[in-house]
DNA sequence: CGTGATCCTGACCAATTGGTCAAACTCTCC
DNA sequence: GGAGAGTTTGACCAATTGGTCAGGATCACG
């Protein structure tokens, strides 16, 4: 890939070109599944084109999962020590729930990568991302310690708000199987049921 | 295959081997991810000799779907309308948790194949699933109008317990990246967490 | 023990896939 | 408008992969 200094237009529009395919192709096949055909051919570049922009199939990807992490916890990075802590998670919640609405390919790429044991970001998860759930978890454990909210395991908690929301995106195929609903309707129906679920078991008695 | 009517000695010790190899790889590399190479050397045979028992890669990944559906499934079919309700929920919950713990590969081999849009197994989660998930979702709608639990959608409270326990074996990878927990450890939080979790969101006022 | 069915293998094949390269094309900027 | 950097491509390659096949080894059973 050029220099990321001093990108012409060209190099510009053909990057993002790349990026926003292969997250298409990633997130559909998973890493090994994704062929440089089929990303080649979803950026409309040829495959020799994609590869002066990026020197391998791993550099893509590589690039990618860097490029989305942030964006992806965003979410957790915001919980904040200021205002009333059940009220402050259950936001999390329906950001969170958010995101796999209007970002599903995100989370399927992560999802994928996961599943098969995070073979590329194991790195980034036992170090930035340990890092950031530790702080929010002590910030939670505070919370309970003050009586603010119910007594629940910090971590667990938050596992499961990343699995009840992300479900809607990585198991899309499922939800939509069984509920057969107008388009996102389901959403709507997610975000009360979360609502509830949460507020009633973080809430002290 | 040869016939499943009368197997030989031979052929129900290779064939279970084969299962068990595709399990095995299956899971922790998806349906593309998997080459029928690794499975042969995880079983201990030739190439051609897998394709002796199954004739092709798809063949073997259809069997083993079909055989571990109904395990999958089971505890979902054991949830009854004898019983308090709130406790036959949190039974079932703490039953797929173990599932979780038990058959991990299992739950992943699902999940690989879920995130993945399903493609071989659209019409099961279309038909049989959405029937049994119809039919749990109409006895749990008739407690909710008896009283004996709190109002919420049957449906994404059965989505929410299979997304909070499958999470353990399907993101496992970071799960352990982010607890570094000894062996299993968690499994008993997550079992608190979630008994505190479904059992205050689901008892009635 | 022999014979037919079952089981197993090495050699092989065609298709796919990630990646290379030299040559050609096109843009930028003086 | 021309020189040099930046961009694109067709042709090609080696490795991998799913799958075939003819023949040989082994087993069950009369």
């Amino acid at each position: 890939m050029p220099e990321a200094a001093a990108r012409t237009r060209i190099q510009e529009k053909n990057i993002s070109a790349i990026l926003d395919a292969a997250l298409e192709v990633f997130s559909g096949a998973g890493f090994r599944g994704a062929t440089l055909d089929q990303i080649a051919r979803a950026a409309s570049l040829s495959k020799p084109n994609l590869l002066y922009y990026f020197k391998s199939k791993e550099a893509i990807h590589r690039a990618l999962l860097s490029e989305l992490l942030d964006t992806w916890l965003a979410p957790l990075r915001t919980l904040d020590s200021g205002g009333e802590p059940v009220d402050e998670i259950v936001r999390y919640v329906m950001r969170k729930l958010d995101m796999a609405r209007e970002l599903p390919r995100e989370s399927r790429l992560f999802a994928n990568e996961i599943v098969q044991g995070a073979p590329h970001i194991f790195d980034i998860i036992e170090g930035p991302l340990k890092a950031l759930v530790d702080e929010k978890a002590s910030l939670i454990r505070k919370w309970t310690a003050e009586g603010r909210i119910a007594e629940v395991d910090p971590y667990h908690l938050i596992f499961s708000i990343w699995a009840t929301t992300q479900h809607y995106a990585d198991f899309d195929a499922q939800v939509r199987g069984i509920l057969r609903p107008e388009r996102d309707r389901h959403f709507d129906d997610a975000a009360r049921f979360l609502t509830h679920l949460y507020r009633t078991a973080l809430t002290p008695d």
